[in-house]
DNA sequence: TTTAGCACTCAGTAAAAAAGAGTGCTAAAA
DNA sequence: TTTTAGCACTCTTTTTTACTGAGTGCTAAA
């Protein structure tokens, strides 16, 4: 009852899966639990199935492997570990993993180093592209694992300044400055040919009228306007609704999209030694939409996430685990960061690590307004 | 004296390498580049050793594999195959490849269907930086292996609009429209804090007077009025002054960048099967230092240009080759774009196919103004 | 100059044998 | 009842041995 359970402040949520049987109140007494958190761990440091005569070693628990052996034969029964072939020993599945990582685990804070590292490392006086790109150069240095970065959503996009510059038939190029410091282009087309000062006068009605407001709410006043003063305005406002129309119509779906980086380090871990799995991994990572959908899910728990191989169901992160955390200011939650690394990683070291991570962005990202 | 040199139009240029040998004057008699073709012809199909019995049959020359065998002693005394063990066929040499691209290879025109599937994937209509990744993975797509182009240097960027907006302390934001439609956008620090005011005048007062200049050339403009008219101009000139001086500090040294696409292709190659290779090209295509450099070499040489394993003079490209085309617009070079692959790949149907999308790719940027 | 013949080399494969790790089971000890 | 020592057994891994076949280099004859 002493040092085995997580007793400090950091937490996270169990991931929640969809499961058939109401389990996971799987009952193990201490000893079964001390065996599979030695059974990892060593598993974790060595990479090779641990057998019983390890075992009775370094579980500090004073039997003798025949004893273990026969704890281990339960642990196989309830699934928590599964053995290569018969003279083999046992390594630990995804869900003896899940357990451990669940209830066994020792969370450590992480290192001075470490800590020093990551303060070093995340420069408040970066763009917030580079701050993301760095942040996810770091967790993966440090891990030696994939680091990625959710980028913030921009759910609340205020609109600064607009600006209209025609180009060639029927085309106007338009500049939005949004978020007080970030700038917008975008091309749109219009069914006629306006002026350099037609579009002049259109923006600055838009930016009389909606300068500081929310974009989104910007498209539907105009699409309001429209409707009810119809052409009962002058022709300057109708090219302004005209156009604000066709601007904001691009809004309403922005994009999520990741930094991810370290990809190259999965290269060198012997469970993903497999050039077709690395392969389609690798394609995942440029495809996106996988990836995407995945930290998706983590950004919409709103907490610490763990996800153990097939556990994400993904076949291609069948092999890999990822280790998530959201990052917030003020409260609010602007995306998630995290690492993706083989199932056999250091879970002690790596949650505490992207839980601060994702502490220290947000802090970062705070001091930056 | 017939069908082996390559006789068409397409042209490109013999990599030049610095040997100590003035050699590569290396004379071969008709059967031993008969030979040595055939053989280069059958390694690239087949992907193993040719030995002298499979020569005879295929070559054509109607000799005994003895025969043969003297040819190849003759040929791997000039470096230009080798045998991987005594027992085994030949294989080509960087040195044979270079002599079977530069000399012996029969380009065809690239097949109809190649042609249409170029043609229907590069879009017009597309914006010239999506229009660069379709490029590259067309490339990657028809070849299977990487697509690389080298992005165009904005080597004139003429000034179309300028725009400054106040952020907070002392940092200013500022918006360039440049060639028409391109927007960019840059953070400058100031000594002083300006008003939106302020900094609206000196916009105006800019834009007056370089609206249509080349960029580079407002810099130079801009720090000769310092010099001469000094504090004798009003306030309003003094902070355009300014403010110029330092957007365009950012501009003369523009990095050059490129868009990779399918690298994971090359995974498949089994002369890229060691993990550890895989990693550290890899590594550079992220590192992108190194590639730059080739493909600036590529840029300068102004012609097609193929490097054949260690001729890169890069250690991670040592098993690959890398075959590149400049596009041009108005005769004007703006970029190059290609292939990179294992060396034992389809010089007959690359070399034709990279060429050909570069002037497609060319073709195509001249339609958009 | 070309070719047939031949001895030789060496990777690759297969089969057999030996070594070693770890298990499951049983029966005795605690 | 729980724990443990002992042991036969299983299965991977490594080593050894042998064999096959592709392809060579060389020599001597055509």
């Amino acid at each position: 009852m002493n040092g085995l359970v997580c007793n400090n402040e950091l937490t996270y949520d169990v991931k929640k899966r969809n499961q058939t049987q109401a389990d996971n109140g799987i009952e193990l007494n201490e000893r079964a639990r001390r065996l599979l958190k030695s059974l990892i761990e060593n598993y974790v440091r060595e990479g090779m199935p641990v057998g019983s005569k390890a075992l009775a070693k370094d579980s500090g628990l004073d039997l003798s492997p025949a004893t273990i052996r026969n704890v281990m034969i339960d642990l196989e029964k309830l699934g928590l570990v599964s053995s290569p072939h018969t003279s083999a020993g046992r390594i630990p599945t995804s869900k003896g993993y899940r357990i451990f990582v669940d209830s066994l685990i020792t969370v450590k804070a992480p290192s001075e180093g470490d800590l020093a590292q990551l303060r070093a490392e995340l420069n408040v006086t970066e763009s917030v592209d580079r701050l993301m790109s760095s942040v996810s150069s770091v967790l993966s240095g440090m891990t030696s694992m994939a680091g990625v970065v959710l980028v913030p959503r921009r759910d609340y996009t205020s609109l600064r300044r607009l600006e209209f510059l025609p180009l060639s038939e029927g085309r106007v190029l338009a500049i939005l400055v949004v978020n007080d410091h970030e700038v917008q282009n975008r091309v749109i087309h219009t069914s006629k040919n306006y002026t350099e000062a037609e579009l002049q006068q259109a923006a600055n009605y838009l930016n009389t009228l909606f300068a500081g407001s929310d974009i989104r709410q910007v498209r539907r006043s105009v699409l309001q306007d429209m409707v009810s003063v119809k052409n009962s305005v002058n022709l300057a406002m109708q090219t302004a609704i005209d156009m604000a129309d066709r601007v904001f119509d691009q809004d309403e779906n922005d994009p999520a999209d990741y930094v991810l980086t370290g990809q190259t380090n999965l290269m060198h871990f012997s469970d993903l030694a497999d050039i077709d799995k690395l392969k389609q991994l690798f394609d995942a990572f440029t495809e996106k939409r996988d990836i995407l959908h995945l930290l998706d899910e983590c950004y919409s728990a709103q907490s610490m996430q763990i996800y153990i191989g097939e556990e994400s169901g993904y076949q291609v992160l069948g092999d890999c685990s990822v280790v998530t955390a959201p990052y917030e200011v003020d409260g609010q939650i602007l995306g998630v960061l995290g690492v993706i690394g083989p199932t056999r990683m250091n879970y002690e070291r790596v949650i505490p690590l992207v839980d601060l991570t994702a502490k220290m962005l947000g802090t970062v990202l705070n001091q930056r307004d």
